[in-house]
Order: structure tokens, then sequence, then C-alpha cells
DNA sequence: CCTAACTACTTGGACATCCAACTATCTGTT
DNA sequence: AACAGATAGTTGGATGTCCAAGTAGTTAGG
């Protein structure tokens, strides 16, 4: 059921009855954890019938991506912020999907590299003509509003380190 | 490992060089995505010595502003846009820690009511005061900055059937 | 009334994420 | 060279989320 009205104006309203302070971080924090919920469902409902999910797609891009087509496991996580067990989860699964293979590091024998297959690079080129024919989920935000977004957090990943 | 670059800027360039389409909204979402990694991480790692998490919080907080300080578990999942199954998961767990108690709802025998205990009152109390402490995680970002994100999210929300 | 459709919640199973602990390997210092 | 400490990845366990299916109770049409 679609609520009928703002849960984020509600939200604030009881915030400040309360006196509980911080609320605009409270509203900002809230609204970001809604946006993030709505855009997961709908990314992964596109990336659903390629048997992708969002995290699948961002390491498989990232592998695109790169010169080789292969990657450390930990660069992966590095750059997705994601613990190094989730990474060797994905690639497991990837990797049961014949859309990655594991091989070992050629200089470090500690290291593995993922490496694209042939399938898993059809793979990630069809699921990002998905993305972008449905805009990420975000097709009823203006473009305006979008940089609006992208500006406003750019302090928050600075904050965490992002760079 | 902190990145030396912005991951995002990085994206940007490498879905322009493959002609991947929509830019800009791969971009917000990513920034989305990524603000939301870091928020949840600072809030749960704020709320873990009080035995929460996020989740946990948001259910309770929606109790202590409900009349009578209790509701019925759909409500709830309405709310935080969740599926019954976490609620019911959540709700398990809370009880579980003497927080909130379950009690058959007087006219409906379907229903069951989700009632804080005078310790969850107490709890949720203290987990606000640390949350507004620590702004949500967002002490970094100027309030000009949060009411931008909120103000831009609000499309997006609202294309959810949020209100 | 009475049955079919709907609603509220729970259970079992799949997946994703994290942490703690472990193995294997490398690196820098002495 | 040798060892202490750091690094790379995995395994096992806990938590959280979803879906599909099941149970119990309610509601509405004939």
């Amino acid at each position: 059921m679609p609520l009928t009205f703002d849960p984020i104006a509600e939200a604030r309203r009881n915030w400040r009855r309360n006196d509980w302070g911080a609320v605009e971080a409270m509203s900002a924090a809230t609204s970001i954890t809604r946006a993030h919920q709505i855009l997961l469902r709908r990314i992964d409902g596109t990336l659903e019938p390629l048997g992708l999910n969002f995290s699948r797609f961002e390491a498989l891009a990232l592998l695109h991506f790169s010169r080789a087509g292969s990657l450390p496991l930990g660069k992966i996580g590095d750059r997705l912020q994601v613990h190094p067990t989730s990474v060797t989860n994905t690639i497991d699964r990837l990797e049961a999907d014949g859309l990655v293979t594991r091989r070992p590091h050629p200089n470090d024998r500690r290291t593995t590299l993922a490496g694209l297959t042939s399938r898993g690079r059809r793979r990630v080129q069809a699921a990002a003509r998905a993305l972008a024919e449905v805009d990420f989920g975000l097709d009823g935000m203006p473009s305006r509003d979008l940089n609006k977004v992208d500006e406003a957090l750019t302090p928050l990943r600075r904050s965490a380190g992002d760079f």
C-alpha cells in the first residue's frame, strides 16, 4: 500500500515535537535511505532477467573497465567499498555462472585475479544497456536534480575518505 | 585503504568512453549508493553499543511516535517500506531483547500489535540522543547541502509512491 | 449463510553483508 | 638468512532482506 502522506515530513514533525534534535540531518539521512531502497529495487529488478544484481554488475563493470579485463579481488573490494568476504562471495557466484574466472597472480601468490570471460563481457554490456534504458531507475528525475544530488553528496563521500 | 581518486568521476569517464549512456543517472545512482553505505555504517556503528541497528531503531521510533505506543506489524512494514518478513524478524529480535512485546489486536484476530516496553522507550530515547549527537553521520555536511539532498530526492520518492 | 477472495502474519529457503579467525604469502628489519 | 608484522583471500557464523508458500481470520457477493 502506497502511503498517503510524506513519511519524511511526518518524521520531521515527530522529531521536533520530541525535541530529539538534528532534524535536518535526520531528514537527509532518511531521504538517502529511502532513495537507496527505491533505486536498488528498480536496478535489481532490471538486472534480474540477466541473472545479475547490482553488486554483481558493479564487479563485472569494474573488470570490463580495467585494461586487462582482470583485477585482484582486493582491488574490487576497495573500489566497491565492500568487505573482502563479500567480494569472495560475489566472485564465487559470477564464476559459477561462467562470467568470470579466477586466476593466480603471476608475481604474488597471495593474490587472486578475477577475469572476465567472453560470456561475462557480453553480459555486462547487455546489463549496461538495460540500465541505461531505464535511466538507472531515475527516469522520474530531471537531470538538474541528478546533478544536485551528486554535488550535495560529494562532501559526504569525501569525509568518508572516498577520495 | 582510502582511494586516491574520486570513483564517481572515474566511473563517469568509463561510461562515456564505452558509450554506455545515461551518465548523469548512473552518477547519481552511484552517489546515492555510496552515500547510503557510508551513512549506514556510521549510524549502525553509533547504535551498536545500544544493542540496536538502524532498522530496529526505526521500528522503535515509529512505536514511540504512535499515540498508544503500539502498532500493527503491517503498518510498521508500510512505513518503513520493508517486506512483512523483515518486520517479523525485526520485532522478533526487539522482543527477545525485551524492548517490545507482541499483543493480539482487540478487534482483528489476524493482526498482531507490537508495543514498546518501558525499557524499549528508554532505549529509543537514548538512541535518538546518540544519533543526534553525531548528526546521523552527516556532521561533515553543511545544512544547506542537507536540504539540497532532501529536495533533490523528493521527486524520486514521490515517483515510487512514497506519498 | 457460505464460499471465494482478500488480508495479516509466519515459516523456510535463497542471497548479501559483516566480523572473527585461519592459511598462505610477502616484506622489512635486524 | 630469519623472524615479526603486514597483506590477500577464504571459511564459518550471525544478521538482515526478499520471495514463495502456508495458516488463520475477515469480508463481500450470490
